[in-house]
DNA sequence: CGGAGTCGAAAG
DNA sequence: CTTTCGACTCCG
C-alpha cells in the first residue's frame, strides 16, 4: 500500500488536470504522471475515492432535524426550512403551554454562518410565520419553545399569517378532532413567474444581513387518518400565495394535486405510502372550509376578553364586536361575565361581587 | 450611553 | 389565534 503522503500526491495531479485540461503544461504533467501509475491505479474512480476519503464531499445541511414534535429539513442557502413535518392529535392541543414563556431564536444545530437571526426579520416589513405552529404544542411547553426557533420560521406576510394562513392551521387542529391522527408538513415556495416578454423567471426578495429568503407561496399537505385502525386515508395539498387572502377567497381556490406540488417543490411527499390505494381526497372525506368572518371574529375576541387587563380594556374589545355587528354566542358571554367579574374584583376591591 | 431583556398595548 | 412595536428596566 501506498503512504499517506503519496495517495495525496496522486490525487492532486488527478484533481488539477482534471479543472484545467487546456493548459499545455499540465498535459506534459498528466503524459509524466501516467506512465509512474499502473494502469489499474489511475481509474477514475480511483481518485473520486480518495476525493471522499481524504477530504469528503460537500454537505448541504439538509439532512432532517428532530425536535420534541416536529421534524424539519432546513435550507442553509435560504436561511428557512426546507419542509417541517408534525402530528397532531387531541390529545397534543390540550394543555396549558402558552407562547408567551416562547422565544424567537436562532436554532442551536444550526451553524452560525447560515443561520437566520431576529434582526433580519425587523423592520423588515414580513414576519416571523411558523410552519409547524405553537398552538400545536399546548401539551408540552418544550416543543412549542423549538418552534420559535428560527429553522421553523419564515419571512410571511403578516395579514396572510395572522388571517388566512392562521385559520388554516385552525383547521388542522379541527381535523384532529374529527380524525385520531393528523399529519401535517409545511414549508415554503419561490415560484416562477412570467414576465412580460413571456420569459419563466424565478425572483424573491432576501431580507436582513442574513439574506433570509422570503417565499412567495406557502404549501401544506395534510394526511389525516380517521382511526388507527382505518386503512382508508385523507390527502390534501395547498399551495396559498403569500400575500393577504381575504375571506372572499376559499382553501378549496388554493387545493393541488400531491403531484402539482412535488413538482413545485421538488419533494416527494410521503414516499413509502401507497398512493394509488385507500387515498381520498381531503375536501371529499372533510368539508375544507376554513372559519368565516363571524366564526373567526369571535374566537378572536374570546382570546381577547381573556387576556384583558383591565376593565376599559375588556369593554374596548367587546364594543368592537358589536361595531363589526357581531353578536356574542353563549361562549362569548360566558367568557365576557367571567373577566368582568375577576376585573371587577381586582379594580373595586372595596366593593362585594354580586 | 447603549445593548439586552421583560412587559404590555395594539392590531388582523 | 397570529404577530409587531414601544416603553421600561437593568447593567457594564
Amino acid at each position: 500500500m501506498s503512504s499517506p503522503r503519496f495517495k495525496f500526491a496522486r490525487f492532486m495531479g488527478g484533481f488539477v488536470c482534471g479543472v484545467s485540461l487546456s493548459t499545455g503544461a499540465c498535459l506534459t504533467a498528466l503524459r509524466l504522471y501516467k506512465q509512474q501509475q499502473k494502469p489499474e491505479e489511475a481509474e477514475p474512480e480511483s481518485t473520486l475515492q480518495h476525493l471522499i476519503k481524504l477530504h469528503g464531499l460537500p454537505l448541504a445541511g439538509a439532512e432532517a432535524r428532530s425536535y420534541t414534535n416536529h421534524i424539519l429539513s432546513y435550507d442553509q442557502s435560504r436561511r428557512i426550512p426546507k419542509w417541517v413535518a408534525e402530528h397532531l392529535s387531541k390529545e397534543k392541543l390540550t394543555g396549558k403551554a402558552e407562547r408567551k414563556h416562547c422565544k424567537f431564536k436562532p436554532d442551536p444545530s444550526v451553524p452560525e454562518l447560515f443561520t437566520a437571526h431576529n434582526e433580519d426579520y425587523f423592520g423588515s416589513g414580513w414576519s416571523r410565520g411558523h410552519m409547524a405552529p405553537a398552538a400545536d404544542n399546548k401539551f408540552s411547553e418544550q416543543s412549542m419553545a423549538e418552534t420559535f426557533y428560527l429553522s421553523n420560521i419564515v419571512p410571511q406576510n403578516y395579514e396572510n399569517n395572522a388571517g388566512f394562513w392562521n385559520r388554516l392551521e385552525m383547521y388542522c387542529r379541527e381535523l384532529a378532532n374529527r380524525f385520531s391522527d393528523v399529519w401535517v408538513i409545511s414549508g415554503p415556495l419561490t415560484l416562477p413567474q412570467v414576465g412580460e416578454d413571456g420569459k419563466k423567471m424565478v425572483s424573491y426578495q432576501l431580507i436582513g444581513k442574513d439574506d433570509v429568503a422570503v417565499p412567495t407561496h406557502l404549501y401544506k399537505v395534510i394526511l389525516a387518518q380517521k382511526d388507527p385502525s382505518a386503512d382508508v386515508l385523507a390527502l390534501g395539498a395547498f399551495v396559498v400565495p403569500n400575500v393577504p387572502i381575504s375571506f372572499e377567497h376559499h382553501l378549496k381556490d388554493y387545493q393541488v394535486s400531491l403531484t402539482e406540488l412535488e413538482r413545485m417543490s421538488g419533494l416527494t411527499f410521503f414516499p413509502k405510502l401507497d398512493k394509488t390505494q385507500h387515498l381520498r381526497n381531503l375536501c371529499t372525506v372533510d368539508s375544507c372550509e376554513l372559519m368565516d368572518f363571524k366564526r373567526f371574529t369571535l374566537y378572536i375576541t374570546g382570546r381577547k376578553v381573556t387576556s384583558s387587563k383591565t376593565l376599559s380594556k375588556l369593554e374596548k374589545v367587546m364594543a368592537e364586536l358589536k361595531e363589526a355587528e357581531i353578536t356574542p354566542d353563549e361562549y362569548l358571554i360566558k367568557l365576557y361575565q367571567e373577566k368582568k367579574r375577576e376585573l371587577l374584583q381586582k379594580e373595586m376591591p372595596e366593593r362585594k361581587s354580586g
